[in-house]
RNA sequence: GCGCUCGUAGCUCAAUGGAUAGAGUACUGGCCUCCGAAGCCAGGGGUUGUGGGUUCGAUCCCCGCCGGGCGCACCA
């Protein structure tokens, strides 16, 4: 993020006056009532005023009064004030304030004066960890992961603006039979290549990414790893059970390559891992922590989390395995942590990680999830508390599904099987920022269907367009002017008097308050909408009047105007890692 | 079957418990001798799936029903 640490400075925080004008207000007519919430909204209607406040309304239970009364009564009460124009009382009792255009334009030089920090919040002491994609590293990110790597990023940077000390990682599942999988399926396409050919496993990872990975071990070490085909098969046990097969595979080739095993797995990892970096780098998806599930098991973390559980009176065996009582924590069943085996559940790997969380000090922890792993959020935070940490300091934040439709037909999405768009290709064929934008085009808890012919054209269909166009509009009118952009922070504003141009000054004005709810609710795609309705404002106000007049005054302050709402529409942008174009 | 989640304009989607439920798209009709027409202006379009409840007020909160998605492993 280029934002500085300078703090937003304000010139003049319209909400923050109105709302110590109404505390006033009740104090003198109701000063028992001290307790109530003043809230103020910007009304939907331009005839309603700025700001709206329903507190006449909230009041009329306690007070036993007709809500119009109150608001007549608060009105009278009302501290004078030169910021404000006109106080209606209207409807079921809201009381509409209208601000005077001096109020209503002072936006304008806060935006100058702040540039890239203004809308961000006052920094906050607390610590806070997102974590998102962490898909495992047995394949290339496909659409779904994109959606996560979207979300999550632009989250991040959403916190981090709103004042929060964000912390990005990647969970790494690096331990466990997923990878396991991989590195044997690496392995028997390497033997194919030798003409060695065992039945390749319908479950194991059919992707081309996995022949090439063969190549290179080929290439790199020739037939170091090769073994005859009747030697694998000598391994196999007789099942029926694909599962169970593909089990003995990855143990012929443990048995077969003994310590050169760990080569072909390590190898496989990195070059997965490798590759998965550089695919969100390019993206504009940046990490701080890349977390290895692995270390958990090195440093005993893993076995530690679960003794504690057990110290705690919270684990049984049964069937030889070690399970967690999480149905005392809501949860629907009772989970295993450690098998008859003796090898850990991806579950033990995943409390321990989470405690771990915890005891780096982060104050929340947002886990951006696939939607597919909802069953998966009470198990956990019924470890959370059996363990003693306070569960409600983690939030699970699900990603709804991602369907791709290309001329109408939906694409097909299996991991497995190898048959799927992945992110790089879509990246390719749509660009980073349309990709970017048209994932924030939709709240993270709904199924996303995803068109590739709208987010590839290149017409006002689509909304990345709309929005990069205002700031690269914006862009040349300020290159025709040629002056000097610095001084307009000081630009008086009073020519600026039509409706448009106090529509837009508001959108301005909504953008910190904008950034702090949208943090709340860990809601990315608010911002998106918000630019939307900004760059609008923009072009109905830029298509309506003319900002290179001849009268100077004029000209001044719409330039202003144009240049705050440049910089509104760049910290937006940036946010949701979306590029700002000069021009088109 | 149980659990979670979502049903809003023809389509894609918004809306901290607030006023006449909003955008975009599509459709219809206008606007470039004028700072970028990837733009703007105007118009028609709705019983917010359905039935109840809570209250001054419900798209939003609670319950039932209908419909879609996901999950229900000693996988991750």
């Amino acid at each position: 993020m280029t934002a500085s640490s300078a703090p937003t400075r304000i010139a003049f925080d319209a909400r923050q006056h109105l709302t110590g004008l109404l505390r006033a207000a009740l104090d003198s007519v109701a000063p028992e009532q001290g307790h109530a919430e003043i809230l103020l909204e910007r009304p939907k209607q331009a005839s309603h005023g700025d700001f709206a406040s329903n507190l006449a309304m909230q009041l009329a239970r306690e007070l036993k009064t007709n809500p119009r009364q109150i608001a007549e009564r608060l009105v009278r009460a009302l501290p004078a004030s030169d910021a404000v124009a006109k106080v209606d009382i209207a409807g079921a009792g809201f009381i509409n304030f209208t601000l005077t255009p001096t109020a209503r334009t002072a936006v304008v030089a806060a935006v100058l004066g702040a540039g890239p920090a203004f809308g961000r919040g006052p920094a906050s002491r607390l610590k806070l960890q997102v974590e998102f994609v962490s898909a495992n590293p047995t394949g290339p990110l496909h659409v779904g992961h994109g959606r996560g790597a979207a979300y999550g990023a632009s989250l991040a940077s959403l916190l981090a603006f709103a004042g929060f000390d964000v912390t990005r990682e990647y969970y790494v599942n690096d331990a466990g039979r997923q990878m396991d999988i991989l590195a044997v399926s690496a392995w028997l396409r390497y033997l194919e290549l030798f003409g060695e050919a065992v039945p390749f496993p319908p479950n194991a990872y059919q992707g081309d990414y996995v022949r090439d990975m063969a190549e290179q071990v080929k290439l790199a070490h020739g037939d170091r790893y090769l073994h005859p085909v009747e030697a694998v098969l000598a391994c196999m046990c007789e099942t029926d059970d694909a599962d169970a097969r593909l089990d003995c595979l990855i143990l012929a080739g443990k048995d077969l390559l003994g310590e050169d095993w760990a080569y072909i797995h390590g190898h496989v990892l990195n070059e997965q891992l490798t590759d998965c970096r550089a695919d969100l780098e390019e993206f504009g998806v940046h990490f701080d922590v890349w977390f290895s599930e692995r270390s958990l098991f090195e440093t005993g973390m893993v076995a530690r989390a679960v003794a504690a559980l057990e110290k705690s009176g919270h684990i049984y065996i049964q069937d030889g395995a070690r399970w967690f009582r999480s149905t005392s924590f809501g949860d629907e069943k009772d989970r295993v942590v450690q098998r008859d085996n003796g090898l850990y559940t991806y579950f033990a790997s995943d409390i321990a990680y989470h405690l771990n969380k915890f005891e780096r000090g982060f104050d929340k922890v947002v886990d951006v999830w696939g939607a597919d792993h909802h069953g998966y959020v009470s198990r956990v935070k019924g470890a959370l508390s059996a363990s003693g940490a306070d569960a409600s300091r983690l939030e699970v934040t699900l990603v709804q599904f991602v369907s791709l439709f290309r001329d109408g037909q939906k694409a097909s999405m299996s991991t497995r099987s190898g048959e799927y768009v992945t992110l790089r290709q879509l990246r390719a064929e749509v660009g980073n920022d349309a990709c970017r934008f048209f994932y924030m085009l939709r709240k993270c808890d709904q199924a996303l269907d995803f068109d590739l012919d709208l987010a590839k054209s290149e017409s006002n269909d689509n909304p990345v367009y709309y929005v990069q166009y205002a700031h690269a509009r914006i862009c040349s009118v300020l290159a025709q002017w040629d002056g000097d952009q610095a001084a307009l922070a000081a630009t008086d504003l009073t020519p600026l008097q039509h409706e448009r141009e106090y529509a837009l000054c508001a959108r301005l004005a909504e953008f910190p308050e904008l950034i702090q709810q949208a943090a709340r609710d860990y809601a990315p795609h608010a911002l998106a909408f918000y630019l939307k309705d900004l760059a609008g404002d923009f072009h109905s106000w830029y298509n309506a009047e003319r900002v290179l007049v001849d009268d100077q005054p004029t000209r001044q302050a719409r330039l202003a105007l144009a240049l705050a709402t440049r910089q509104v529409l760049q910290n937006g942008l940036s946010l949701l890692g979306v590029s700002q174009p000069v021009s088109m």
